[in-house]
DNA sequence: ATGTACTAGGGAAACGTTTACTGTCTATCG
DNA sequence: CGATAGACAGTAAACGTTTCCCTAGTACAT
């Protein structure tokens, strides 16, 4: 049984496909009697017929369809993803989602393959493709909008400060009386780790401190854990430990309490992101915690407009994390005013 | 700046748009010299030419998009959305992931409008979605596969059967010394939670003992903690806790530390799904552990199969949680043999 | 010379929509 | 009665590909 086609429907009402599409799409509604209106559809829904979106998109040049650029899909990533699903569920838009490092050199995939053609990009965190994307010249047929860390000239962008939050976590770890503060990071080049780093050592700049940095390879909870036992072993852990996420926060608590170290008495703990676990420990991971729902209602807010209109000025907000104090750095009870 | 299109790339070389396109698919490879071929790939990458998959959609009927259907992104959905975008890196294949939640009455849904056009799907535990997808008759489009609990006679599937991952983890609470076995499940009616609550009845009845459901409103990790509250204030809290999963397995886990019951001595603890997070616990999670990795590449494979052979028989593929015991169910050090 | 086979490439239809433009009919007005 | 306007619907071109089928040319065998 082949697919039903608006001529399909045109033929069964006796009625010309123009006129089928109009009534479909909504788009003539004055210009059609009400009584072929109603045959039309009742008809469309007897034969069972969806539009051919490839066709639609091709000589409309829209296919409602955006994407989200992120390099992957796990913990804050994956809140953003879900937290998205959300805010687009009420448009008519849908979302692919697009593994940016699926090609490792962007700039020729952007010359060559077309990615999924989409109206509109929100790009999390994934500044490689960006540039590319943009030095492509394809910026201009879905244009993009930058959420988290990193922005371009070229782009709307809705931008997550955790700079400050990264200060006040290592101000308030001083506070606590820690005398070595470490930043437990990702590699060096890793975003967004880079951002983070730098807040860390401004704000021990300021603390009078000396920074002190603890590389994790992969940035994953494994990783930490190891680097965790490694240092208990050699005697030479910080009191600290200004995590750059949360996942490397997770796994060096799991790390200091299997080596029977206390937190927050022996090592006082933070991380970054706010991720649904880290309140869920026995010690509550200190986090800063992102504005994911702010941060998706104003990204998908920004690409809504651009869409619209084309030339709008270009747009940019900036949210602030929060440093939200749980158990796992608080040394001495909070006195409430 | 217009698109570049095949005909510019036609009339730059001097050839006709029929060739450029056999060339740039690569589909008439033999029957075009290479001097043509070098000609008309250099043109391409000069003009910055990138393919209308609209088109090509349009005229083909494939989109090499598959959609990844599921009614949330968090957690072990998030897992595997992860995973499955590592499978599909190696493939021609992008993914679209589409919320199920976000269309009430699929039924009308897939009459009226059609989801964004997919080459296939994989359905990630989302029965209603799957069931009004088939009854539209749309399956001959884009055909399913089912993962996850559940399954229909008319699509390939690949299923985890976790019901003898529970059934162990009952008995295994029971020869713990547990004598009030409770499951912590979602309300009646939601899925998967169905059928694990089955199979912890079933094992119940074999180990001759009276099941006990404690139901969680919405299932997450915030109503399982308060539900614990609730049931330590009224002195009325099981020995033996098997969660339907990880998420209220760990906000279990919670509530029970704040009210100061002790994991596993005064109840020991079980979850489902094997997330991330369950091994990083003062006390780490015990959970039935679903194998993501060959799930994914097991459903990548069907549908692959599927695409190329769309008559090839049914699929129907069995995977099995694994028990993975932890500190918050063993109460007794485990003797190696 | 003629026939055959192979190579390289072009012509044009088709995919299923949307939309600008063009008609036809009826009703109303002068 | 003729002209004009408005309501309704149809015609056909376009969107950018792919692909079936055909042509022209060359080489070789008969």
């Amino acid at each position: 049984m082949r697919r039903m086609t608006i001529r399909d429907i045109a033929q069964a009402v006796g009625t010309s496909p123009a006129t089928v599409s109009k009534v479909l799409t909504g788009r003539g509604d004055s210009l059609i009697s009400d009584t072929t209106r109603q045959k039309i559809r009742d008809t469309a829904r007897e034969l069972g017929y969806s539009p051919n979106l490839a066709a639609r998109a091709l000589v409309t040049g829209r296919t409602h369809c955006i994407a989200l650029w992120a390099e992957t899909l796990a913990d804050f990533h994956a809140m953003v993803a879900n937290v998205l699903l959300d805010v687009l569920r009420p448009s008519r838009y849908e979302m692919v989602i697009t593994d940016v490092v699926k090609h490792p050199d962007w700039h020729a995939y952007f010359q060559r393959n077309a990615p999924w053609p989409v109206d509109g990009i929100i790009a999390l965190d994934s500044p490689h493709s960006v540039e590319s994307y943009l030095a492509s010249g394809a910026g201009r047929n879905a244009p993009v909008v930058s959420a988290g860390a990193y922005f371009w000239p070229e782009t709307d962008h809705v931008g997550v400060d955790l700079g400050s939050g990264i200060r006040e976590a290592a101000f308030h770890l001083a506070e606590q009386g820690c005398v070595r503060i470490a930043h437990l990071t990702c590699q060096h080049g890793m975003r967004p780790g880079d951002s983070r780093r730098l807040a860390y050592e401004a704000a021990m700049r300021d603390l009078e401190r000396e920074p002190e940095l603890l590389v994790t390879e992969q940035s994953s909870r494994e990783d930490a854990r190891l680097l965790i036992h490694d240092l208990v072993r050699r005697g030479d852990l910080p009191d600290g430990l200004l995590c750059f996420n949360d996942e490397v926060a997770i796994g060096a608590y799991r790390g200091l309490r299997e080596m029977g170290v206390r937190i927050p008495e022996d090592v006082a703990l933070t991380g970054c992101d706010g991720i649904a676990d880290t309140a869920y420990f026995d010690q509550p991971i200190t986090t800063i915690v992102q504005p994911v729902d702010e941060l998706c209602h104003a990204a998908w807010q920004c690409l809504q407009r651009r869409l619209d209109e084309p030339d709008c000025p270009l747009q940019s907000r900036m949210l602030k994390g929060s440093l939200t104090v749980r158990g796992s750095s608080l040394r001495r009870e909070v006195h409430g005013p």
